[in-house]
DNA sequence: ACATTTGTTAACCACTTGGTTAAACCATAT
DNA sequence: ATATGGTTTAACCAAGTGGTTAACAAATGT
């Protein structure tokens, strides 16, 4: 069949190019170092996405949509936000690891790029609508200290995602080598949980 | 004077290679841009600075030595910590609403090249010693609740940081405008010590 | 068997990149 | 005045850059 040989040089390029794009970004990347990662001609590169621009769109919609069924889990699932607090952070975590660069395109190049958001709204953005009606209604029981739903928010992506994208910057301040780095995020998995149930819980 | 003269364009270079790599990183920023802004030939550039590298770093040490006092004020500060993170707090975000670019920039920068990282420590890196063995005592006073010096500061820095570096994702999930995106993190001028402190203390 | 479509390559192209050079400029010291 | 020194410029350069082309290879349909 032909589709064995085609569908596989196309995946090839698209692993070759997330590897590439998401360690240096669009800026970064080489066209070259694409093709050579994947072992194939620069020219298929062209052949099969057509430009620099559509082959990294292609890596970046994959990225993001990875990634954005994480974020629902928070802002759209069933369950008690403490649970939601709970799962969300071990489960991301866990996720990260497995693509510890992922975070880090995906902001880098939204920043880069305000486009991309536009973009991105069109096909299903997850929304925080649903979210703020719980919260609300959780405060308004007392279950919950006073809080807008939007802070609390930021304040769970920004425990769990910042110490990913800022992994240099942690890894220095705290004296600590790659294992000791990993030691401090599985200890999060269950310590950021806890620091914000604290903080939110009523006595 | 010639010295007039002279200064004046080596600081005029400095502005315009700030303003263009804060916003684009060393890998999108142009040479004839950083010229056309600094208003001169480009060959000055390399006259002043020698390379994109080295005016890349002149430009980067600027701004992590903008940086640094801040982070010292949580580490090795004499005040409580609850007057630290209060004032950190406040005082890290009306300074980053003053340089918007810079803590992108310093993180993008790091994860980009990590030889920055070891070239910083050598010349006087922030330490989180003192802070550790202040949460350390005020734990086993019983004035905190038990939290690694780690975990406390990794929190600290995620809660003010991440806002302003995944601005456009905040954006997108608040469904924000620039206006809205000011006020929210005018609110957490405050609302951050508060839910920090909510969490760590003792009833 | 043969024509046609699809996949792949090497060579090439126009253009941009960071960086250099040699000559001009200009304030100052003598 | 003029020689001297640092400052500034226009023109240039080699090495990449993303992208194209035309010819070749391989599979498919008839």
């Amino acid at each position: 069949m032909k589709k064995t040989k085609d569908e596989n040089t196309e995946e090839q390029i698209l692993e070759a190019a997330k590897s590439v794009f998401q360690s240096k970004g669009m800026d970064g990347a080489r066209m070259q170092e694409i093709a050579d990662k994947a072992g194939i001609n620069k020219a298929m590169l062209h052949y099969y996405y057509r430009s620099k621009q559509l082959l990294f769109e292609a890596v970046f919609n994959n990225a993001f949509s990875l990634l954005a069924p994480q974020l629902n889990a928070i802002l759209n699932d069933d369950s008690s936000i403490e649970d939601k607090i709970k799962n969300f952070t071990s489960n991301y975590i866990s996720f990260i690891v497995k693509h510890p660069y992922l975070p880090n395109f995906i902001i880098q190049e939204l920043n880069r790029n305000q486009d991309f958001i536009l973009k991105l709204k069109d096909k299903g953005f997850p929304n925080i609508e649903k979210f703020k009606k719980q919260v609300n209604e959780d405060v308004a029981k007392g279950l919950i200290k006073p809080i807008s739903a939007e802070q609390l928010f930021i304040n769970i992506m920004a425990l769990n995602i910042f110490p990913f994208v800022a992994k240099p910057l942690i890894m220095a301040f705290t004296n600590s080598d790659d294992k000791n780095y990993k030691l401090l995020m599985e200890d999060r998995k269950t310590e950021v949980a806890n620091f914000i149930i604290n903080s939110i819980k009523t006595t």
